[in-house]
Order: structure tokens, then sequence, then C-alpha cells
DNA sequence: AGTACATGTTCAT
DNA sequence: TGAACCTGTACTT
């Protein structure tokens, strides 16, 4: 699945491309046809990440009081394989599909950055060409509104798959399929899911990048104090969303590779000053993974020019863009199953822990 | 054509 | 601990 990182791309992209427009709200499915008739109608006015939990809010479009009763929450959980796919009307900016890592609907390492630091724009697919032509630049492009007029007699592309929402404004249309969780929640049962979450490393890091006053939520001490509250392995402590929310099977297995720390030391006999370090090299890591769309953690020394050889996954829609980290020198450990270690030369390792596979070295991680 | 696989979570046992 | 669930892609026959 996409991580915390994809998600809070994904909710700058629904806000860049949506917010304040009337929307046409419908599942081409069917699955959500009730929750979109709530929807329909009614004004984007924000999307929102807590972790891997996206929330878009919706008000009247009537003027309404926007009071919290006026206000709908469509509450999307990715799951394993959830993605959200855009087309628009070429004078928009947009992503073009955020999601699971698939050559279609893929994420990838090789795009432009994030809105606000996109060197080239580069128009949406019009959705009228082949898939193959309308493919464009690979994978997860930067959006902006460049252009306010919408494109007459623009007809968005029919629905590709199992499409459970389409979101239609009014340069584009957000197509939603596979997610685990799609519903309509209140403001109060929002806030509901969000206190169940641990403190959000990217929350955290966009408040000290912007000098605002962090949200409580997410201050590092509750991560401590979880991780430190159990025995449990440090290892599937960090894949538990209350503990530290928006951290995946990616981000666990690398930051504590990074860390030099043994996946199954109890959490309890952690020191405070690791788990600290590790915090803050999420925050970097992570804020890294929203600015760019992709989950980089090796250091250039230790990178292999040419990359790795034997037979593990490499990640789609990669190596396109000169510059970019290749996909397969871009992790220490993950998925690098009986590879040699990139500082001690030693095999990685894969157990299950938390029910996913963890890999880690034996020899550097103490 | 069938099958394995995927950056996830929840519920049952 | 295991199964179920959401779907598309890439690989194998």
């Amino acid at each position: 699945m996409p991580e915390g990182h994809t998600v809070h791309r994904l909710a700058r992209a629904l806000t860049d491309l949506f917010a304040g427009q009337r929307l046409t709200v419908t599942s081409p499915q069917g699955r959500f046809a009730g929750g979109a008739a709530l929807l329909d109608g009614r004004v984007l006015a924000g999307a929102s990440a807590w972790g891997k939990q996206l929330f878009v809010d919706f008000v009247p479009a009537d003027g309404g009081t926007r009071a919290p009763d006026d206000v709908r929450v469509l509450r999307v959980h990715l799951g394993l394989y959830g993605a959200w796919t855009f087309a628009g009307d070429g004078s928009a900016v947009v992503v073009q599909a955020i999601g699971a890592p698939r050559r279609r609907i893929g994420e990838t390492e090789t795009l432009p950055p994030v809105a606000g630091a996109l060197d080239e724009p580069v128009p949406l697919p019009r959705g009228d060409e082949s898939p193959a032509s309308a493919s464009g630049p690979e994978g997860d492009v930067a959006l902006e509104v460049v252009a306010d007029a919408p494109v007459p007699d623009w007809q968005p592309p029919a629905p590709r798959g199992a499409v459970r929402v389409r979101l239609r404004g009014v340069h584009a249309v957000a197509d939603l399929t596979a997610p685990t969780t799609c519903e309509v929640l209140t403001p109060s049962e929002a806030r509901a899911v969000v206190e169940r979450l641990g403190p959000d490393p990217i929350r955290w890091g966009d408040a000290a990048r912007a000098g605002t006053e962090p949200d409580p939520h997410d201050d590092p001490q509750r991560f401590v104090d979880a991780v430190r509250r159990s025995r449990t392995p440090v290892g599937a402590r960090l894949m538990d969303q209350s503990v530290v929310a928006g951290v995946g099977n990616i981000y666990r297995a690398e930051v504590l590779y990074r860390a030099r720390l043994d996946p199954f030391r109890p959490g309890s006999s952690v020191p405070v000053e690791d788990l600290r370090a590790v915090w803050d090299d999420l925050v970097e890591l992570m804020l890294d993974g929203v600015r760019t769309g992709a989950i980089v953690t090796t250091l250039p020394e230790d990178r292999v020019p040419g990359g790795t050889t034997g037979r593990h996954r490499v990640r789609q829609n990669s190596d396109a863009v000169p510059g970019a980290v290749p996909s397969d020198a871009s992790f220490y450990v993950y998925h690098r199953e009986g590879l040699p270690c990139r500082v001690c030369g030693n095999p990685v390792l894969v157990r299950e822990v938390a029910g996913r596979n963890l890999y880690s070295c034996a020899t550097c991680q103490r």
C-alpha cells in the first residue's frame, strides 16, 4: 500500500484540484451509490490526511453555514490495493495516479516534486487517447490549476475498472478504485477515527517546517511512550497505527536499519534517545516522500552504481527520469532478501513480524 | 487461461 | 495466527 506520504500527497492533490468547486459525485461501480448521493452536488471544502487515513470535507453548495452539522466527510483508506487515478481537460496540471504500485496506477520515484516545486507543469491526459499514449510522463505528477476556464466540450474518459467513486470538478475527474474503506462520516465520527491514531510524523514535520504550532496529537513523545510501554518487538510497534500513524512496511524496515536497531528488541528496552532519533528520521524520510512521491532511504555512498544483481522485485515506472534514484538502489533492506547488505555485505534476512515480511541485517542491527 | 503478488487492516479463532 | 477483503498487474501455463 501507499504509506502515509502517499495519502498526504493525495490530500494535497484533491485540495489543489477541487477545493471550492461543486462536484458531481458518482459511483460508477455502484457499491458506493448511497454515499455518493450524500455528497453529489456539494462543494469540496478541503482534504486532509492523518497517517494513512484520507478525509475529504464536503459542504452544502447553497451557502450552507459550514457548521459541523452541514459538513459531510468522505473517509477513504486505500488498504493494500487502493488507488486514485486522475484525468483532466488539459487546463490543469495534476497527478496522474496515486496509490498502489502498479503500472497504470503507480506511484513512482521518478516524479517531479509536488506543487510549488514543479519546474515544468505537465498537462493531464485528456482521457481521449489510448492508454499507452495517455500515460505521458510516468507516474505521479504535481498538480496546479493553470487556467480557470474549463475547456468546452471536454468529456471525462469512461471509468476504467471497478471505480468505487468518481469526483468530477471543473477541470478534472478523480476515480477511486479498490479502497478498503470508503464511507461518509459526520465530523465527530471522523474525529473519532483520528483519535485512535498515534502521532503522524508528516503532520509534525509540516508544522515544524511552516513554523506553526504543532498539534499535540502529533507530539513525538506519544510515540516514544507508546513504544516503551510494551515488551512487544519494536519492529511490531512501528506497524501499529496507534503508535505512529502513516508508517508502513517499507518505512518500518528502513528506519530500523538506518537506526541500526534490531527489530526484535522489546520496545521497553529501546532507549528514549534511540526512539527520538527514529522519529526524527521518520520525519525527514516521510517529508521527502511527500515531496518526491518516492521512498528513498539509501545514502548516496551506499548505492551501488548500476544497481544490484539478483532477483528481487523492483517497482514499476522506475528509472525514467534522469537523476532519480533507481528503484533497486532506494532501500537498504526492503525486498532485498538474500542480497548482500549494502554496508557489511552479509545477506539480508526476512522474517514475519506483525503479519508482514520484515527485512533486516542481523549484523548491522543490534 | 490461470496464478501469484502488492507500501494494509479487521475480525474470527 | 489465519482468513477475509478490496482490485489490477505481471508472470506462468
